[in-house]
DNA sequence: TGCCAGGCCCTCTTTAGGGCCTT
């Protein structure tokens, strides 16, 4: 039974930046929301079948040894497929979280059915202030406690997540909003920055 | 041989270019 208020936060650690160049995950983070809880956690490495350059491995902290004796691709995204379910999905830069995700369930011949929502986005509309919005800064920006390594799948799937709860409770208190649905914080991602007070405001409770 | 991501978003824009983000 699917609850209403549940979205997971997904984070992939890759061989690259394109699946169309041939690059593949290595590695799968995420966090289960319900009701702004974290009720699963879900994190695996995976073997590429391949070398990962020096560049990933010195990025992401990753190496050859730990992905050597790594599940596949195939067995880890079918058992992420599982976890994710029907739920609704949110990475930071979706779209590029996106292409792995469709890319690596395409060759095991699996979908999902939720839609995906871009807390980068978001966090441009919201936050115009922030000094940029890559995840550490945002991180910093808010004063978010770290304890974990960036790029690693799992760390950054948790921080993404904080940032996400950051996000929702500054609409619900500047805005006066409870219980914000995803369909909402999707309009906000696609709402130009001039015009995004003008549609939260259509929302406030006064 | 030579090249190599791509969608979003701003602006000195739309007959375009370049920075931001992700690994």
């Amino acid at each position: 039974m699917k609850k209403a208020n549940s979205v997971v936060i997904l984070d992939f650690e890759t061989t690259g930046l394109s699946p169309v160049q041939g690059d593949r995950a290595i590695e799968i983070g995420a966090v289960r929301l319900v009701d702004g809880k974290v009720e699963q956690q879900f994190q695996r490495l995976m073997n590429p079948g391949r070398p990962i350059s020096a560049f990933i491995a010195q990025y992401t902290g990753i190496t050859n040894q730990m992905l050597a004796t790594a599940q596949p691709c195939a067995q880890v995204m079918a058992e992420f497929a599982d976890f994710i379910a029907d739920d609704n999905l949110i990475a930071h830069n979706a779209q590029f979280d996106k292409r792995f995700l469709d890319a690596e369930l395409e060759r095991i011949g699996r979908h999902y059915s939720g839609q995906f929502g871009c807390s980068l986005l978001v966090s441009r509309r919201l936050f115009q202030q922030a000094p940029n919005h890559k995840l550490g800064t945002l991180v910093d920006f808010h004063n978010l406690a770290v304890e974990g390594d960036f790029h690693r799948a799992l760390f950054d799937a948790q921080m993404t997540a904080k940032v996400w709860q950051v996000m929702l409770n500054h609409i619900s208190y500047r805005y006066n909003i409870k219980d914000i649905p995803f369909s909402l914080m999707q309009k906000v991602a696609k709402t130009s920055k001039s015009k995004v007070a003008t549609l939260l405001g259509q929302f406030e409770v006064n």
